[in-house]
DNA sequence: ATACTATACCTAAAACGTTTAGGTGTGGAC
DNA sequence: GTCCACACCTAAACGTTTTAGGTATAGTAT
């Protein structure tokens, strides 16, 4: 069994990194990690994407970074997801639903 | 009984030109309405995004155009699907819901 | 007549997010 | 002592969409 990669799409990666630290705050390299693990190895965010995202997505707000130490003593930034990042994240996962929905409607049609 | 709109995700439209397309060959304004009817008013494509997207797939050749003119007796260009383009609205359909499917996976995890 | 609206096309600048590709530095394994 | 994995960051290029402009025709209302 093969795994066809799944192609990110422009504009679900903010979706995405509030998911991930939804269970639980962690540093950028490891939302990569946890996002590859929770999509069975089908999504690989690119460190290019990735950087910007949070710092973006810090601005505005809905998570915050600090810096701390890993596991195993190595210096990262740990980003957690704040009472506005929930509720955004709330918001992108309905606007995702919203568009599913649309295009599963579409799809049916003849 | 309100709608909230449905925001077009980078990457989807030229798979929704070609639904629209296979449903029969149609010209570009009416791409527009048909989008916004199958999609019950959700969706709203702007010019300025279909008549570039239009050009970038007939060169793809996966959809073909040509002068002619609707019911009216205006002057129109009509697309329609190619062969490749049925092809392609496959493949297109597919990688969404290889994402959809991911995007679903990720949110059941706690 | 003339104004307005809908139809139908097209284009260019700007905004936006992602890819690609470069870089730094640390720590552990071989 | 060299390599790989970890961990961060940035900039240029790329592609798509938004925004905002434009042309032209036909029908309807004033």
């Amino acid at each position: 069994m093969t795994n066809p990669k799944a192609d990110l799409l422009q504009g679900t990666l903010d979706m995405l990194i509030l998911k991930a630290l939804s269970l639980g705050p962690l540093h950028g390299y490891g939302i990569i990690q946890r996002l590859r693990t929770l999509s069975d190895n089908m999504l690989h965010v690119e460190q290019g994407a990735l950087y910007p995202a949070l710092y973006r997505i810090e601005l505005k707000g809905w998570v915050s970074g600090k810096w701390g130490q890993n596991e195993t003593g190595r210096r990262a930034k740990f980003y957690k997801l704040t009472k506005a990042g929930q509720r955004q994240l709330k918001v992108e996962e309905e606007s995702w639903d919203r568009l599913a929905l649309v295009v599963a409607k579409m799809r049916e049609a003849t």
